[in-house]
DNA sequence: CAGGCACCATGACATTTGTCAGGGGTGATC
DNA sequence: GATCACCCCTGACAAATGTCATGGTGCCTG
């Protein structure tokens, strides 16, 4: 019997798939957590043989909680499963050690041949993505270049980055003028959506 | 047998729902469609009871479809099925004709529930989310302005909008000015966040 | 140890953005 | 026929934003 976790914010996304996991004669949901920050916990008490993990939820990124996972239980596979299938996503998962990268575009059958598959030992990646990963080349942001534009997601203005930051506002300037150059965009929002299509945040 | 109609551009989620209403004895899904522009025709040919349907969906917002389908097909229920519970979203649904507004946070559970419900006449609609559209009060913006802000999102300069909507500068300006005073937000990007969050784009 | 890189900061500058106060035009409503 | 809301425009001004040049600090690596 194939052990499974989940985790996954969406309550009706993680109800169905639950459900339809179960269903396989040898598969058997044994945890589902709705955040990030549950995930490891889940695990070490649940001790699954796969992990299937979405990346943007609440308290803790998924690729964050696979790189934990992978030091604290080693037995236990990692399948990340979301909806955006950005490149620098990938790049993250197969740093953090991840078995396997599908995205939730395809047909609910693969998910299942994707757990088998990963249990096999080989590596489940959709061949279109690898491609976008490697053409999109590795993050070219510095750490405090992502802080910056992270802090500005949300429409802040450079005194409240600053402020948020402890940073003086002329250096806040600077961080969002390189990485608007490195984005190869003309203005904050636009390399906030470059970095965040890319999966650089 | 109650027939239904399932629009959601995600491969997983709609397998996923389908596979769990066809479970249900008295269900049948007669139809599955990934993109809104596909609804209606695929409703008339298929004839459902009740339409399943996601709002963002690529070619046509399933809210539109709803309207539509309550012309062209107003035997067929529906219900709007939507991560995202905007207050203006739940508006323009009941203006559209829906019968019930769902958001995919809760339980699975809930849907086939809710389906029954509202073939029976009711109306379903979270409680919390109904309180949250009426306090947000209705759209204030005006259709230019929408337009201005909705070519914004991308982080267009004033002089793309300008151009993309044959406008002068300085009108748009002065759209987007008047957007933040509605929206009470201090620049263009706040603005177009707060008026995503309430559904008025 | 030198060179390179990330880090933090300044100051000056041009450009863009947001605001305000106008002026016209339309169509709906009272 | 007056009023009102929306539409489109102008011009001027202050504030925020983006760019550049420059300089100092550490830290790692060849």
């Amino acid at each position: 019997m194939i052990k499974l976790l989940l985790a996954e914010d969406q309550g009706m996304m993680r109800g169905a798939l639950a459900l339809l996991l179960d269903l396989e004669e040898d598969m058997e949901v044994v945890a589902q957590v709705p955040a990030g920050d549950q995930i490891v916990d889940a695990a070490l008490a649940a001790r699954p043989d796969v992990a299937l993990l979405d990346i943007e939820l609440p308290g803790r990124s998924g690729l964050d909680a696979a790189a934990d996972l992978r030091d604290r239980l080693p037995s236990c596979k990692v399948l990340i499963v979301t909806t955006f299938g950005r490149p620098g996503y990938l790049r993250r998962a197969m740093e953090a050690g991840a078995s396997g990268f599908l995205v939730k575009d395809g047909p609910v059958e693969d998910l299942a041949a994707a757990v088998r598959r990963v249990l096999a030992g080989e590596r489940v990646i959709d061949p279109g993505l690898a491609a976008a990963a490697l053409s999109a080349g590795p993050n070219p942001l510095t750490p405090r270049e992502r802080d910056v534009l992270t802090a500005a997601v949300d429409g802040a203005t450079v005194a409240d980055i600053a402020g948020k930051l402890h940073l003086s506002q002329a250096t806040v300037r600077n961080y969002l003028s390189a990485a608007i150059g490195k984005t190869g965009t003309r203005n904050r929002m636009e390399a906030v959506r470059a970095a965040r299509r890319n999966g650089w945040l």
